[in-house]
DNA sequence: TGGCTATTTCATCATTTCTTCATCAAAGAT
DNA sequence: ATCTTTGATGAAGAAATGATGAAATAGCCA
């Protein structure tokens, strides 16, 4: 899952983005509208966390942009003023749920699984493809229905190669995906290689049947053998 | 057990917080209706104390779209009005008993016992996985049918495992499951992973056969070798 | 209060996972 | 066919995570 923080203040994004790693979300971070419309439409979120205050461009703003680009992520609102006219505000241009600063950390993961929970209810947590099953929920594998040791890097990169089945990702997709800000855009290493290679092994991918090669662009997990 | 008090008196919560833990029910409080649901929803309790006059949404309201989403755990209505038209409201709405305030705290207890019992009757009280029994009722663990002294802290740790056998379970849901409120995000200590230990120690799992690592997840109770 | 037990914290060690790098193999271009 | 670019692989060091023993703190009961 894909999260974006849009908060003026750096540390308390990196604290928040922090904690949802931690909790295996995929996190990411703006610091102001602009750079946040641009991630957005650059690739979707499953979650975004937006505060109101922000500098240039506030955070109702952004919201209603987004909406006006048909962009239906749900928006988790975060607030210093506590007043009734800002909730109205927000409801009207579509935030999905509020949060009033100070807020505890054990909070926000509550409103952020309900409203993940409440936007991905009718889809299922199994991915299957070919003979592997992967569930998002206990966030383990399954080859032939033995189950498969993964790795964390290892997991998160199958379930987002699943996630996008029959579609070419690039590296650097990928990347921003699975490591999140915690990725070198500048870096030399084949590190993702790696990782897929481990895992074309461990899931018994001999001939690169599931994860496919996709020369000169990156990978695809495919589903038939076309 | 996991118990979810909601009433809008912060003293009263606690009280009854308090005293529910020293019963080893894992107990939460909430002060208003949203935040009840907001924790309700996020994750399910075993029985719902609820008060009727709350602040915004009244107990009625709760209960209403608490039983509207499916939910069905056994909710315990506490109410300061002793007329019957209030009685017949809730009964329509789905509560399972009454409370009349003020009550004695044996009194309490005594109700959620008997709607406890009532709502698992059907089930076993005993959870088996190899050599181990634990029986939730009598909280009393059995390893090759002799009894095992745990504390209480091991007691529903080694519950909440076993209740969700051959499923990765992160630290931050047992710490949210098995610690409740009382547990702090934030802490850097490895409290879990201590109790862990001394779980697998009094059990005799020196390989970790029955409480297995998941390495970056947590941990997970597993049945078979597979 | 004092003594007991349970729980939490801390420091250190052990293990697993991640990243990097060097080298080899494969695909595409000329 | 040869060259260039891109991907695959094995191994080693770095980093992250988990296990453990012991000490400190908190909670309970007489």
């Amino acid at each position: 899952m894909r999260i974006l923080i849009i908060d003026d203040e750096p540390e308390l994004c990196a604290q928040i983005a922090q904690t949802l790693r931690q909790q295996n979300y995929t996190a990411d971070t703006a610091g102001d509208g602009p750079a946040a419309l641009e991630k957005i439409f650059s690739d979707p979120y499953d979650l975004i966390i937006l505060d109101i205050m922000l500098p240039g461009k506030d955070g109702f703003e952004v919201l209603g942009e987004l909406r006006a680009e048909g962009i239906a992520t749900p928006v988790l609102m975060l607030t210093a003023k506590g007043e009734v006219a800002d909730r109205v505000k927000g409801l009207d241009l579509g935030a999905d749920d509020y949060l009033h600063k100070p807020f505890s950390i054990a909070e926000l993961l509550a409103r952020i699984r309900a409203l993940l929970r409440r936007s991905h209810e009718q889809s299922s947590s199994s991915l299957v493809i070919a003979n592997i099953r992967l569930d998002t929920n206990t966030r383990m594998v399954f080859l032939n229905d033995e189950p498969v040791n993964l790795t964390p890097k290892e997991f998160s990169l199958l379930e987002f190669l699943l996630y996008n089945r029959n579609r070419a990702i690039s590296r650097f997709n990928i990347a921003e995906h699975v490591w999140g800000d915690a990725f070198d855009p500048f870096t030399m290493s084949n590190n993702i290689d790696v990782h897929i290679k481990n895992l074309r092994k461990k899931l018994d991918d001999q001939a690169g049947k599931i994860i496919v090669t996709v020369w000169g662009i990156g990978y695809m997990a495919k589903d038939e053998p076309f």
